[in-house]
DNA sequence: CCCGTTTGTCTACAATTGTAGAATAAGAAT
DNA sequence: ATTCTTATTCTACAATTGTAGACAAACGGG
């Protein structure tokens, strides 16, 4: 009972979170809608049975995707921690994630790419109001906390849109240090109150 | 050949801008992928053959819809013209048609609903790109207009998915007057410089 | 060695999708 | 009134979707 795993080809865990893996590069990609169970199911190297087999529907798969995101480290929070120049931090963070290359804030990718399935949107919602929106309102002071950290996640999930999906010209090819100066000042506001 | 339209019910000019405000809407409310053919045909009280007979496919009358949508008022320029204070009337604007009711801002939702689409996502972009960010940037000066012009759209397209897509609480029930103070905070500094 | 459980695939189905072609009906022209 | 054009619908098809059930194979314990 206590094989440490000796090159098995048949892993229960294994696969299903390949599948996992899988599903959340391909809602990452298409959205809800757009990644299709086959897709993903082929991307972890098994048949689209494996998906129902192991999360019961495509939609408690997109759940438990959204469950392991929300369940990792909360970045947002963490940049605003560093007391003096949290906005530079953020937006320094903010624009590095929201670069070209790979996606690694796909908390807002997935929610924002899935937005034509009323479902999904109802599943994301629940996870964003009991994360990020709480970690942010709790990390700020003030008056109108929690507005402001409404806001702040308006301007990232913008700016990922506009940067990531949209991929409109003057923001993807944009001054990186420019940028950072600008929503610096943003968040600068939004954080004092 | 001068019957000057005598409550004819076959009338081709009508049906077809009956089935282009139908798309309209219903691109508006389920995104590219969540609105169907026949959904949109039904709403012009037409068969969803129709749609193909008058736009070709369902494609060429998305395209067609966010042509009508941009060939429209430009909402945005218009507020940034109001010289003094344009950042607290743009603030306004955007508040008030970002609210919970009537989607008036449909040139963002549309768009930011059918990011699942591959396709949907490339003709809104250039449709983006051509009006809204070159009206934005041509009524801006100073260095950096390009990417202050793109980060102004971020900001209401982050808005207006957080208040009217996801529905996060903090932003939906939020005071009308301090966000319209905040935002009028971000819009200042954007147009500034 | 063999049996039972687990892990996986195969075939298939019912629904929905966008779209095509033929058939119909309504209006205009003669 | 009859023909011609044009607007509209009907039927249908091929593809794709998520999902279900039966079957096959690999593993582990006896």
């Amino acid at each position: 009972m206590l094989t440490p795993a000796p090159t098995r080809s048949r892993d229960a865990t294994a696969t299903r979170s390949a599948i996992l893996a899988s599903a959340r590069e391909a809602f990452a990609r298409s959205g809800y809608d757009g990644a299709g169970v086959r897709e993903i199911a082929g991307g972890a190297g098994v048949t689209a049975m494996m998906v129902n087999r192991y999360f019961g529907s495509k939609e408690a798969l997109y759940a438990e995707v959204l469950d392991q995101i929300f369940g990792g480290p909360r970045i947002l929070t963490e940049a605003l921690i560093h007391a003096p120049d949290a906005a530079r931090i953020l937006a320094e963070a903010v624009v590095d994630m929201t670069a070209a290359g790979a996606p690694q804030l796909d908390g807002f990718v997935i929610p924002l790419r899935s937005a034509s399935n009323p479902r999904a949107l109802e599943i994301a919602r629940d996870r964003i109001e009991a994360n990020h929106q709480a970690d942010v309102a709790g990390a700020l002071t003030g008056p109108g906390a929690r507005e402001r950290a409404g806001l702040i996640l308006a301007v990232v999930a913008g700016l990922q849109s506009m940067r990531q999906t949209v991929e409109i010209s003057s923001l993807v090819d944009a001054d990186r240090d420019e940028l950072i100066r600008q929503l610096a000042g943003i968040f600068s506001g939004l954080i004092a109150g």
